[in-house]
RNA sequence: GGGCGAUUAGCACAGUGGUAGCGCGCUUCCUUCACACGGAAGAGGUCACUGGUUCGAGUCCAGUAUCGCCCACCA
């Protein structure tokens, strides 16, 4: 709360201008040093956010900081409203992306994984990650982030091992992980399997080539069109599309039960013609060769055809295989050098018949930008249809929200076509598929002999277990495959049979039964899991309990690349594993920052900025508001606007604008201290509430501009308002620019410069001061989510107070306050202040200084404008008796007589305002035509609208025939 | 191939059916008792194009063009 006030003498004299090098350090190194954010692990929290878990490899990015900045406002939003917040931040060990790093710089010194094995390649990436973890975070921390980090977690932690373990036991044994033989992404290069989601396409330049594939029986050849004509040794056979008009034969044939058969070129290996309409009529030659071990659409057409033969060719790295399929001059060659070689051979073998270029979508590792090779494999995968069911659910019932709700479409799109999801990689760094296999004797006896294989196996696991401690706990269940399952404290295990193999999955680590196993011959799947998996259990890993309401969190936000990779996989999860409670109810998707041009910034193409370079030049408060100010709502994409310096750093406008701001902030602060000082300070115990009970005292028309300050500040509905529902709505933008409109516009240029007015009368000058004062004190507090370091300097300043801003209230309006009719005084002034410079400067071509502009009032000032220092202000001077060249002026509540100054040049005004007659007049059109429109329709819904429009036409009326008299009163030139 | 977004002043962008806006830049002017990192005033726009709905369209609908992004197993 706020503190009892100090005597002004008392406040910290603020420096001539804000500097946030100085200023920023010093602030954060106080903050630090007092633990702020600690949060007591006693309360449990009810403002939750979970901060998407950077790579740890990874370095800062503007994406991180826009990301941060957004969930920090909201953090210390709620803060100051009340809640106990909690941020979980923490880092991903991100599998592959690691791995790929440590072994590159394994590699500068010649050592190979391979080389140094398993074990000792973990302990290499756990060393190098423990020294990068939480890199990131300092870097954040100068953000000046409100995170306590003492509480980050690490997806490769033990107890983050352990909830991978148990989420992987959950539905390992209730029967959505399964083990099957599939045709997956493979990185040739990084030897693993990948997601559908890891692959990038990129168009490239390939070439189909057309090949001769002689027609058994026949002097004719077929000729089909492959872009990898490297594969036809594993061809199983060639498709046309049964409606294809030229090859009616062909086609007439076949559906006879003719088969016709053709010999795969540069070998004696004979394949049919099948028929599908898969092939596309028209591309290529029509004729598609199925290699179903090599291509995903080949094997879909392969197994609808119940086609059975498979023939790999490809060794894991790319290469061929020494297979008796493949002739042995093309042995052990890499799949793009045997593309050549194979095309060489066709031609002299008089088997190319053309080669064309053409554009292909090829797929690329999204890590390392290999081209993925179809590869047929052993993998893990998750049974995806429930669950997609389950998060599809969340939507449609609007238990979760995208913001901007267009993202709704992408979430939607993936989980209604998604496949099974891949879960294995074969990599050394993440977490081990927690299963134990054990490969069966031989199967192909009778059914009877094989019940007594699967008893002994199973009866000998049985005494393992046993003898390890665990309990049996059941045998047998609804999903048919699993035979026991059993227990030991917290831990478990399940029991089953594959299709040759016994597996046992354990949900945590025991090592006295895993030596047993290893005894008995069962090996520890070598297989890791997708990094994906476990941080998709990131939004409820911060917590055991289950929530009381429906949410682990309250906000997610991120970047739309990771919507599906991410997002959608912690609906489904937390829901599956966590009683159908949901991980958050809204979902923030913040803008992409792209470079000055355009692109996407990436580390690879060299043109990320490093958002510290820009803390550097324009201090971590200005670059949040600049973040905080790209919002959520708008576009996708929001390009960087700045420019590259020779010494590599970064200048840009909007920053600049915003560190301006500041500034402007900075002397408003001061002078209001100034102005308080002068009043004689601020009294003890003083407060908002005195200064309006004293305010009320004033009579109407005087204290015009301190009402009306108060009113469009604390007023029902007013900017305290509208600032608090743009931050709980997710409109950032508004929050920023409504915050920034009204301190520099309305308070620094309008309110200060209108209360200089009171400098002569003592007791207004104290009121003015005063509502300065608490006005920015609000301010200040509303600016603390989005610029907490220089808030906070410049609050305590003014408040004399060694509080930590973060802990105060957040500013509300204080209802009706009835200074409506003065305030209305106010702004009728400001508008008449406005004009009368145009005048002078426009119409007249004074300067904006020009102060001895002698003026008769005509009528009484005060009863429209208040006490409005109105003349003043706008640069005029009353006077009793003009001189006699002399003209009026008819403003909306004020007339005037002025005395033209010898200065203006009559000539070229005379000029200048017929022409601004002119744009008067096409003005008065268009609201002409309005007013006809308007009337000609009628009724109630536009009278408003209509009265309004009149209102305007009126104003411009008048305007019009004021140039006119002013005109003709001007004095022949 | 499917989807999403963008197209508004020289630049970069807001704009939620009712007189086209902010910032930078530009023009004229100003060292005044916070701030020149400032102040006053101003110029500058067929809202990509074509139709439609409406009393009224930058805004809603349909289509076209250009750019960007995401998704996707056409050899």
């Amino acid at each position: 709360m706020i503190d009892p006030l100090h005597f002004i003498s008392e406040l910290k004299e603020l420096a001539k201008s804000y500097e946030p090098n100085l200023l920023e350090p010093a602030k954060l190194a106080q903050w630090q040093a007092a633990s702020i954010y600690a949060q007591p692990s006693s309360s449990a929290p009810d403002f939750v956010v979970c901060l998407p878990p950077p790579n740890v490899t990874g370095d800062l990015h503007l994406g991180h900081a826009l990301n941060a900045t957004l969930q920090d406002l909201l953090l210390r939003y709620w803060r100051m409203k009340g809640k106990t917040v909690h941020w979980q931040t923490g880092c991903d060990h991100a599998g592959i992306g690691t791995q790929i790093v440590v072994e590159k710089e394994l590699a500068k010194n010649g050592v190979t994984r391979q080389g140094l094995g398993r074990k000792a390649f973990e302990e290499k990436i756990w060393a190098w990650s423990s020294e990068h973890r939480g890199r990131i975070e300092q870097q954040l921390a100068r953000l000046g982030v409100s995170a306590d980090f003492s509480r980050s977690l690490f997806t490769m932690d033990p107890q983050y091992v352990s909830l991978v373990r148990s989420s992987f036991f959950q539905l390992f044994s209730e029967g959505l992980i399964y083990r099957g033989q599939r045709l997956v992404n493979w990185c040739p290069k990084c030897l693993t399997s990948l997601s559908d989601l890891e692959i990038n396409h990129e168009n490239r330049k390939a070439s189909l080539s057309f090949l001769a594939y002689k027609i058994v029986g026949s002097s004719e050849s077929l000729i089909v069109a492959t872009s990898r004509p490297e594969t036809i040794f594993a061809d199983v056979a060639v498709a046309i599309n049964p409606n294809d008009p030229e090859k009616a034969e062909l086609i007439a044939k076949i559906k006879a039960d003719e088969p016709v058969q053709l010999i795969i070129p540069l070998t004696d290996r004979k394949i049919p013609i099948v028929l599908s309409e898969r092939v596309e009529l028209g591309f290529g030659s029509g004729a598609l060769k199925i290699t179903p071990a090599h291509d995903f659409n080949d094997e879909l057409i392969a197994a609808e055809l119940g086609l059975k033969d498979s023939f790999n060719v490809l060794s894991p790295e790319g290469k061929l295989l020494e297979s008796e399929l493949v002739p042995t001059e093309f042995w052990g060659l890499d799949r793009f050098k045997a593309r050549v070689k194979v095309l060489e051979a066709l031609l002299q073998a008089e088997a190319l018949e053309e080669s064309r270029d053409y554009e292909q979508q090829a797929a690329l590792h999204d890590r390392c930008g290999t081209v993925i090779e179809p590869y047929p494999s052993e993998q893990w995968f998750l049974r995806m249809p429930g669950l997609a069911k389950q998060a599809l659910a969340a939507l449609d019932e609007e238990k979760i929200r995208f913001h901007p709700a267009r993202y709704a479409d992408t979430y939607r799109a993936w989980l209604e076509n998604v496949r099974d999801w891949c879960i294995g990689r074969q990599l050394w760094w993440g977490h081990r598929v927690p299963v134990w296999r054990k490969t069966l004797p031989d199967l192909s006896a009778d059914s009877a002999t094989n019940q007594i294989i699967f008893k002994l196996v199973r009866d000998e696991f049985r005494q393992l277990a046993l003898n390890a401690g665990f309990q049996t706990k059941r045998a047998g269940d609804k999903y048919n495959s699993s035979l026991l399952a059993g227990q030991k404290t917290s831990n478990e295990y399940l029991f089953q049979f594959g299709d040759s193999e016994a597996l046992v999955c354990l949900k945590q680590n025991d090592q006295a039964l895993q030596d047993l196993l290893e005894e008995a011959g069962y090996t520890q799947e070598e297989d890791v899991l997708d990094t994906w998996f476990s941080s998709s259990l990131w939004a409820f890993a911060w917590t055991e309990e289950l929530p009381a309401g429906e949410y682990f969190t309250q906000v997610l936000s991120t970047a739309r690349e990771i919507l599906n990779l991410w997002v959608s996989r912690m609906v489904f999860m937390t829901m599956y594993l966590r009683q159908g409670k949901l991980p958050f109810r809204d979902i923030l998707i913040h803008p992409v920052l792209q470079t000055p041009d355009g692109k996407r910034m990436s580390k690879s193409k060299g043109n990320a900025i490093d958002p510290l370079v820009l803390v550097e030049s324009y201090g971590a408060d200005a670059s949040r508001l600049w973040y905080a100010g790209l919002g959520v709502q708008g576009n996708q994409d929001v390009r960087f606007q700045g420019k590259r310096e020779a010494d590599g750093s970064w200048t840009s406008p909007i920053l600049d604008r915003k560190r301006r701001f500041l500034n402007k902030l900075w002397n408003a602060c001061k002078f209001v201290q100034f102005q308080l000082t002068n009043a004689g300070g601020l009294a003890e115990g003083d407060s908002l509430q005195a200064l309006l009970a004293d305010i009320s005292a004033v009579p109407e028309g005087r204290g015009t501009s301190i009402k009306w300050l108060l009113e469009s500040v604390f007023g029902q509905g007013k900017f305290f308002t509208g600032i608090e529902r743009a931050i709980t709505e997710y409109r950032f933008a508004e929050y920023i620019s409504g915050i920034e409109d009204f301190l520099w516009n309305r308070f620094c240029d309008e309110y200060i410069e209108l209360s200089k007015g009171y400098r002569h009368d003592p007791v207004l000058a104290g009121l003015a001061a005063r509502a300065g004062y608490w006005v920015l004190e609000a301010s200040l507090r509303a600016l603390q989510p989005i610029v907490p370091l220089v808030a906070e300097e410049l609050w305590q300043a003014l408040t004399g107070s060694e509080h930590m801003l973060l802990n105060q209230t957040f500013p509300e309006s204080l209802g009706v306050l009835g200074f409506g009719e003065d305030s209305e005084r106010c702004e009728a002034a400001l508008r008449a202040i406005n004009s009368l410079r145009f005048f002078k400067q426009e119409l007249l071509g004074l300067a904006p200084n020009f102060v001895g502009l002698e003026t008769r009032v005509l009528g009484e000032m005060a009863a429209c404008f208040g006490d409005a220092p109105v003349l003043d202000l706008a640069g005029y001077k009353a006077v009793s008796e003009l001189a006699p060249l002399e003209f009026s002026l008819k403003l909306t509540n004020l007339e005037l007589l002025i005395a033209l100054p010898a200065q203006v040049n009559i000539s070229e005004r005379k000029e200048s305002i017929a022409k601004r007659l002119l744009s008067k007049q096409k003005d008065r059109e268009k609201l002409l035509i309005q007013v006809e429109r308007l009337e000609a329709r009628g009724g109630a819904d536009l009278e408003a609208l209509l009265a309004e429009t009149r209102l305007a036409l009126g104003d411009i009326e008048g305007q019009i025939l004021s140039y006119r008299e002013f005109l003709s009163e001007l004095p022949p030139s």
